[in-house]
Order: structure tokens, then sequence, then C-alpha cells
DNA sequence: CCACATAGTCAGATCACCTCTATATTGCAT
DNA sequence: ATGCAATATAGAGGTGATCTGACTATGTGG
């Protein structure tokens, strides 16, 4: 899963949102790292509605517009949870191997050789 | 970065690798979960060593087959930290919003899946 | 011959990015 | 009041980066 795609179902795990407001909440969760883009967010909708990760939730009408909300479905939340432990899993890989570099850390000069 | 990238990057922290222990190295570390495949790898390790991220250490001579050891250069660890920071903060975000997902359900609380 | 080890190439698929179209409201300048 | 920009909202289309799968090669060993 690419990190856009992460951070929509990340966004809608808490409460439905529709297109605009998930690209400003994706802003704010992410300390304004992560910008989704209308192109991207549309599509990875659509695609995430095909594979059952999210679905429509309602559709409210607003000063003439339609706002489309989706919420996150079970399975979605299953994706995100085992995704957020492949993360998890990732991230201490790395932190091992870089911990394992010579030339890092105090004078304990002990290369432990795997 | 994508992560097959990740997981290069991942296993020359510790050591230089060559191409085909490269992606043994990065089945073992990830339990299997992740098969580099050739095309993935060498076209990686050349964009790798434009960014100055990898670099070539050495070629060795084996049963009259060229081996080519790649290591991480120092910008190539500073990326790898910067992405598992990202990871790790991915990952909280996701378990703090999957979090408020079962917080708004009954008040008989259900412990998390791991 | 087939499997393993090893390095590499190339076409095709995926998915994100950027840019554009649309529509409605609001605010500001002319 | 008219027009123009900005904000809010949904979506389409083309481009580009990067991964995948299938392939070419070559040498050793069962």
């Amino acid at each position: 899963m690419r990190e856009p795609t992460f951070w929509i179902l990340t966004v809608l795990a808490s409460a439905p949102h529709h297109g605009y407001g998930l690209i400003r909440e994706a802003a704010r969760l992410s300390d304004d790292r992560v910008r989704l883009q209308a192109g991207t967010l549309y599509a990875a909708l659509d695609r995430l509605g095909a594979e059952g990760l999210v679905e429509l939730d309602r559709e409210e009408i607003v000063d003439g517009r339609a706002r489309r909300y989706y919420r996150l479905t079970d399975r979605g939340a299953a994706a995100l949870d085992a995704e957020a432990a492949r993360l998890r899993a990732n991230a201490e890989a790395a932190r091992v191997q870089l911990a394992a570099r010579k030339g890092f850390g105090p004078a304990t000069a002990t290369m432990a050789s795997a």
C-alpha cells in the first residue's frame, strides 16, 4: 500500500469524511507533511471501493453542492491494522540494521557479524 | 520510498552485499515476506547509486563469476533513518485513529487485535 | 537436463502527481 | 453591479516513477 492510500484509510478510521475534508484532515494528522492531490484521492477512493476497503456512507447537500461521505469498512480497518503492523516491523528492521552499521554509536567497537 | 527500495537500504545498512545475496537477505530479514525481483533490484541499485545513497564497494570473482558488492553511503544511512522515523510516525497515526474507531463503539471495551 | 547461483534487460502494469474542467458561494476591487 | 479571485467541492486525463514478471546469459553440481 502506498502512502496516499494509507492516509486515506487512516483518516477514515476514526469517522467518515468527504473528499475535500479528507484532504484537509490528512494534512492535519500528518503535521502538514501529506498533501493529498484531488486526482490521487478520487482515483484511490474508486479503487478502495472496488476492493471493499471503503464504502459510501451518505450524501449531503450543502449550499447546493453534493458532499459524498466515505467510511472505512471492517475489511478496510483490518487492512489498515495489518499495514500499520508491517510499518512497525519494517521500521524495527531498519533500526536494528542501522545499529549494526559500523561507524555508529560510542567507542564500543564490537562489530557484530550476523 | 517504496518498499523494495527500503529493503535494499535496510539490508545494506549492516554490511555490503552483492545482488543475489541482497535478494536472499531481504527475504531472511523480513521473514520471507519480501521477495525482491531481479528487475526491481538492479534498476533500484542504479537509481540509488545515481542518488548517492549506495555505491560500489568492491568486485570479487568467485567460480569465474563476478560478484559486485554494494554498500550504503552515509547519505543512504541518513535517508533510511529518516524513512524509518516516518514509518513509525505513520504506524502511530494509524494506531491512534483505529483506537478512536473502536472507542466510539459499545461500552464493553474489546482489546485491539495484534 | 535441471536446479542453484549470479548479473542483467525489457515490456507492461500500477499508482501517484500535476493540471484541467465544472459548479456554487463569498469577498473584494472597479 | 460586474467581474475576478479565492474557497469548497467532485472528478477526468496525461505523464512519470517504480515495481513486477519474463526473459537472456553463464558456470557448477547432481
